[in-house]
RNA sequence: GUGGCUGUGGCUCAAUGGUAGAGCGCCACACUGUGGAUGUGGACGUUGCGGGUUCGAGCCCCGUCAGCCACCCCA
């Protein structure tokens, strides 16, 4: 029977996946809430005018999973959460405690051709910031991401958080007689550099409008690694991130500018240092969102890490975690038709002790019984046979070490969490 | 949306236009009450789909679908 595909651009999570992406949410919890951050969702969906024009025109228009609902209003599969965020606290600005620190970890949808690192349907981790316009707030922001690197294995070598500022940018633009209708124009083009050769990349400046002078100093700004020096913003950030412990992550960049549309201040992103990755995470302060959905002028700062990225600078750092897929830590026999009825009673005896138990559903072969714990790394078998009922014991196997010992049903409980060691 | 590459057992891949194969995995047995190791044997295919060329197509041609990769954009 053929197969009915799966749509072009989701995932399925098998059980293996699945641990992989808990195990994911896990550290993420943990490194948000050592912050003091509250967990918060929004919606799958969303109007579509809540994106129109304050994303970026394509994410909204090429990008987004839109469609008329049976009421005929336009709505969006959420492509990204952070105007959710804004559009929720601008409902509560009055009344929410502030600064509000909010994180959430689910799925988002982007219609975009599928390739490495990029897919339809995928999960993210957002974490935000909002009511406070200090450096030391996008400091604590970036240093979150910092800490969750650190937290999965992943060391300043190999991943490096490359900070610039809008701000710095827009006054270096300015003292380089750049007029600021071309900024937009030239922002794509500081986004493109490293992808163009260096005859190709001045050839699409003089298109964006720039003359020959202003090229020049714009390769300059782009050359400057010190400029940061320059912005009371960007000094305070590096302190405050000093204090946090995250320096040896963090680097300004003056090439890093991100593109959407919403950013005001201080931007950032999170590479691999080899450079064979995408973007892991991606983030910056917007001072406007909340605004420009209808709430009073708050700012805000924050940043958005996907999951599919991640898994792969985490296999190329072989940093990968090997996890069990089965949750059972001790497997239970089914011998044969006599024995069946002690089986299930032990089972449950197993479960009221608080194990995860299981049993094999039909009598067969005991090696067959025990390679199916061994595939499933279940440690345990507990192994009842017509010897065992009538001696009122059972023989307790422990498969990675091949230890085998005998016990009554009473001490079972104790036995096995001696055997996996807790 | 544009371009390139690739579709063959469950997986990874072979097969000068001439009999569809290997390794891994799976199943069985050796070992009928002990998994992993070893050996022996076994099952599993309309070669993505549709058409064309040919005496003959997995291979060549056209179309189509899917996957991957790059561009675009972005997590």
């Amino acid at each position: 029977m053929a197969t009915i595909q799966p749509v072009k651009g989701t995932r399925d999570f098998y059980p293996e996946d699945l641990a992989f992406r808990r195990w994911l949410y896990e550290h993420i919890r943990t490194v948000s809430e050592s912050h003091g951050y509250q967990e918060f969702d929004g919606p799958f969906i969303e109007r579509l005018e809540l994106y129109a024009a304050k994303s970026s025109e394509e994410l909204v228009k090429e990008q987004s999973f839109v469609f008329a609902d049976r009421g005929g209003d336009m709505v969006a599969l959420r492509p990204e959460l952070t105007l959710s965020l804004a559009r929720m606290v601008a409902q509560r600005s009055k009344s929410l405690p502030q600064p509000i620190r909010w994180w959430s970890f689910g799925p988002f949808w982007r219609y975009e051709r599928p390739q490495k690192g990029r897919s339809r349907e995928f999960f993210q981790w957002n974490i935000d910031l909002v009511g406070v316009e200090s450096p030391q707030a996008d400091a604590e922001i970036a240093s979150i991401g910092a800490a969750f690197f650190r937290a999965v294995g992943l060391g300043p070598r190999i991943i490096r958080i490359l900070v610039n500022d809008r701000r710095l940018a827009e006054r270096q633009l300015e003292q380089a007689g750049i007029p600021a209708r071309l900024w937009p124009g030239v922002f794509k083009l500081i986004d493109r550099r490293d992808k163009l050769s260096a005859a190709a990349w001045s050839a699409y400046a003089l298109e964006t409008g720039l003359d020959a002078g202003q090229l020049s100093s714009l390769q300059h700004i782009l050359e400057d690694t010190e400029a940061w020096r320059t912005s009371p913003e960007m000094v305070a950030f590096f302190a405050a991130a000093e204090a946090l412990g995250s320096s040896e992550y963090l680097a300004y960049d003056p090439t890093v500018i991100r593109g959407l549309d919403y950013y005001t201040g201080t931007v950032f992103e999170a590479r691999d240092t080899a450079g064979e990755h995408r973007a892991i995470l991606g983030g910056g302060r917007y001072d406007n969102l909340v605004a420009d959905v209808g709430g009073e002028r708050l700012p805000g700062t924050g940043f958005a890490m996907g999951d599919v990225v991640l898994g792969l600078v985490l296999a190329s750092a072989a940093a990968l975690p090997t996890l069990r897929t089965s949750p059972s830590v001790v497997l239970v026999t089914n011998f044969d038709t006599t024995t069946q009825q002690a089986s299930l009673i032990l089972c449950q005896t197993l479960r009221a002790g608080g194990l995860q138990a299981e049993w094999y559903p039909e009598p067969g072969r005991i090696p067959r019984q025990l390679k199916y714990a061994d595939r499933l790394g279940i440690p345990v078998a507990a192994i009842l046979g017509p010897d065992e009922v009538q001696a009122g014991k059972l023989t307790l196997k422990h498969l990675p070490s091949g230890r085998q010992i005998t016990c009554t049903q009473a001490e079972a409980v104790l036995r096995i969490q001696e055997l996996i060691g807790h």
